[in-house]
DNA sequence: CTCTCAAATAAGAATAATTCTAACTTACGC
DNA sequence: GCGTAAGTTAGAATTATTCTTATTTGAGAG
């Protein structure tokens, strides 16, 4: 009965810990892109007695392992999510909050290009989109693969 | 002898202190993307006394006046520019931590569209490219608009 | 099964960028 | 020149995150 998470820590010679799995588990359910506080909550509602310092070095390990991603969207904390096998962008949603993901093929090929312009080549790059719900419902909503 | 910054904070009706001609003198003079510290020592070489609280105000008030514009690279702190007539987007030299910035309109194109799809309007993105030098110097060195 | 010890934890102190507070100072319209 | 709202100063406060130190524990070796 173990999650993705707790594979990849043994598989990355990390301890597994109870604090571990208890944070191996609220990340795995979580469908959203808690911060560091909401993991902090949700973990407390499983064990009490978890240290915040324990959550953050957790964090911090994880993301060294490549286990989980952190992001910044420009709130003042950080917000975590499990790696994805293939990378993708966020549209964020400036009246709830939420955090849509995508992928455009598109955005890779034109990121490659304008970095060549420069003489460059990419190494990571941020693309984040800050939007409202269209007013008008008559946009195309199409089905986007998870 | 006024600055474009000035003219702007005299147009938003703020007021002309020795010290905001000092934060205007030297944002202005910059070519770069300095952080607050980097301001702070550039401006206390003008005049030793003014605080750090004062550029820190400052640089609100300029940037809530659309005066001037803060980036967030993901360095732990700000970077600061003169906000110019049309926005573009950055590419973050790893390796000096230079900034180039550039504007594709086909990137603007396609974040609309892929904003639609979701069924939103963008308000604003954050497309930012780290990147180091190409090793081999053959990749098309094109021409860039400035 | 238990011993060992490097790795992990808890609690709280420390850090660092930025903002706030409260008392003093100044720009600028009249 | 005057009055006052806006600005400045110095340092305290804030906030997310990291560090420190003493204590505990997972898991491999025997």
């Amino acid at each position: 009965m173990q999650n993705q998470i707790e594979q990849k820590c043994r598989d990355a010679g990390l301890k597994l810990t109870g604090q571990r799995r208890t944070i191996a588990k609220v990340l795995t359910e979580a469908t959203d892109h808690p911060s560091a506080n909401e993991l902090f909550q949700r973990c407390t509602e499983i064990d009490p007695k978890i240290s915040l310092s324990t959550l953050y070095r957790t964090l911090r390990v994880l993301e060294e392992a490549r286990i989980i991603q952190s992001h910044d969207f420009g709130e003042g904390y950080a917000r975590f999510e499990v790696a994805k096998e293939e990378p993708h962008d966020h549209l964020i949603d400036l009246v709830s909050g939420d955090v849509h993901e995508f992928n455009h093929p598109d955005l890779e090929r034109l990121k490659q290009f304008i970095a060549k312009e420069f003489g460059y080549d990419v190494v990571r790059h941020r693309v984040e989109l800050y939007a409202i719900p269209m007013k008008s419902p008559q946009g195309k909503r199409r089905r986007v693969r998870s």
